[in-house]
DNA sequence: CAATTTTTGAGGAACGTACCTCAAAAAACA
DNA sequence: TGTTTTTTGAGGTACGTTCCTCAAAAATTG
């Protein structure tokens, strides 16, 4: 009733311990015949190797990199802490974590930091970046080395990535825009502010959110997405105009980061307590909106739990076992006042 | 920069291994003085044990116990199906389980229960019930021997378990109630249902939706709740009665177990559609009711991750090692048509 | 001071696995 | 057939920990 060891396959294959230990990690020199006699045996006992135990034996050690968008942006702030966090506390056993930031918008300055990887081997890679073909070889180039590589957050679907674990930003914007629709019951139209549609999660988010919206709240139009370019200036100008310009504005839709900046705007037209304002991500700023009412709601995906999932997946990889898929989906989250998480 | 071992506090205490080895485990026969030496090293050096090197030595095996309420509660299923899934999947190390099945409502059932696990001595137990005096005798018993003890979904918080795994319902209330409120514009009555009231979690689930909806939403008025005692044939006249009565009904909120029958109702009495209704737990009654737009939103918990914590809680009282929040923390979690999480 | 008790050290075996070496057996070749 | 090559077995050591024994050293007692 005991778990099997290599030791009981090894009697019930009518083998020896070398021989099974040869058969199990793929070393050569044993006969096909010999290899399924083994392998019948680990199915028939049900054996599973203990990981702990060898992991132990090999002083096994995963040496896992997270590579982030530098830049004041809060939601990439608040993975970076988590990553920090998951590094001190060792709730992954046997993992070494590195942060390295990039110039968000330099493909280039991303390569290059790759390559450097490549030349000290980690054993897994987590990304969180755009897909420019630049980045498409860099992650190639790791998967070549042997490096199991997933992407964070945003996908490289064209890449060969491993995994991407995060959420799926189509659902995301048509959650925003279900719950814009039943908590703005009149007509209107809606502002969407983002930093830039080149982004893949902003293009995918706008499109579930005007589906969504077409479909089922004919009162309601979505104008043409904002782009803020990080230019807070030049953005305050666009929304400010858009503002004035229509009185029939009756709900926002932040669909990336830049919600504060954009709050301020809205807080001096006057037009921000009329508004039901929907954004993404939990973050100091957003959680204080909640809480004085001036968002309705947020949608959000747990860092934590992302930047667990992804070591976990990294390890799985490594070893390749199989991922348990009920545990790593990143969910998305919708945040009321009344449900947010304690910081 | 590499883990340091015991070896490494033996040298650096200028102790033997024995020694250090009676320290950490606390055995007898050892000075203050040295004591202090060794723990000082420890300190020093930032020793943490590697458990699952321990764990291998003195081949230890959790035996965790998860009492649920039997019958055929949609919500129950799914913890139990979570649990067998757990237990397959070896996700949680070293940790065997089983799951016995007590009738909800006889206390001296589940107290019987508990008396005989008692002699089997598992390691850890999870139970999911009502708390009455009998079973804080029980659970009390339980702690005397040594037995770690957390309370599933429903607290019981006069009693010695060691933690309480679940939603804070009173929140979960409010949640609903803000939900509830923002979604209605108009005004109107909304209908509460549940099971029982005498259920801890529908008693705060009722107070914090009322708390919200009376200082929030002046317009809507929240009416007596209706218990259903998995009475269907008595709570389909209730309720008939009071959808025909109630021309003003605006809103339902289903705070128990019991959303299907419930929803068979309204549907029969041909006022469903133009009612706001609320859930809670997403089964797969209330997963359809959300795809055909019957329900607006089902606020839950996920089950898969309260049986894991449960395990990993357990797990870390055990060891008394410290229990990490941010992964074991319960969210209220808002599910809409959109975010459903697939089965 | 010796006798007793307490504390400490040295060493080994074990947990389940990995990985190494060397020799023996079996199979394939000539 | 003998020779070469391939396959297998036996045994050991290690990982970091626990837990055991036995003897030696130190502290405490009379």
């Amino acid at each position: 009733m005991t778990k099997p060891t290599v030791h009981d396959i090894a009697k019930h294959a009518g083998v020896s311990l070398a021989t099974v230990d040869r058969v199990l990690n793929a070393r050569p020199g044993v006969r096909q015949n010999t290899i399924a006699k083994v392998q019948k045996a680990v199915t028939q006992l049900g054996y599973v190797r203990d990981t702990y135990a060898a992991n132990l034996s090999r002083r096994r050690q995963y040496r896992f990199v997270f590579v982030l968008p530098e830049g004041p942006s809060q939601f990439a702030t608040t993975i970076k802490s988590a990553v920090r966090e998951a590094a001190v506390s060792h709730i992954v056993d046997r993992v070494s974590l590195t942060t390295l930031e990039v110039p968000a918008h330099d493909p280039h300055a991303i390569v290059r930091l790759l390559q450097n990887l490549n030349t000290q081997k980690p054993d897994g890679v987590a990304i969180m970046a755009q897909e420019t073909p630049q980045i498409r070889d860099a992650i190639a180039r790791l998967k070549q080395d042997g490096t199991a590589v997933v992407a964070l957050v945003s996908d490289l679907p064209n890449t060969s990535r491993d995994n991407f674990i995060g959420i799926d930003n189509i659902a995301a914007g048509r959650t925003a825009a279900l719950l814009m629709g039943r908590f703005l019951s009149s007509q209107g139209e809606i502002l969407i502010v983002t930093n830039s549609m080149r982004s893949r999660d902003s293009l995918e988010r706008r499109l579930g959110f005007d589906n969504v919206i077409a479909s089922e709240f004919s009162g309601l139009t979505a104008l043409p997405s904002v782009e803020s370019f990080d230019d807070h200036r030049r953005t305050a100008n666009i929304i400010e105009d858009v503002v004035a310009s229509r009185p029939n504005l009756v709900g926002v839709y932040s669909m990336g980061f830049g919600t504060g900046p954009l709050l301020d705007i809205l807080r001096q037209s006057g037009r921000l307590r009329d508004l039901t304002v929907l954004a993404h991500e939990l973050t100091p700023t957003t959680r204080q909106a909640l809480l004085r009412n001036e968002i309705a709601a947020v949608i959000m995906q747990d860092v934590g739990h992302l930047v667990r999932s992804s070591m976990r997946i990294l390890r799985a990889i490594c070893d390749d076992q199989p991922i348990f898929e009920a545990q790593e989906r990143i969910r998305i989250e919708v945040v009321l006042r009344e449900n947010m998480p304690d910081a």
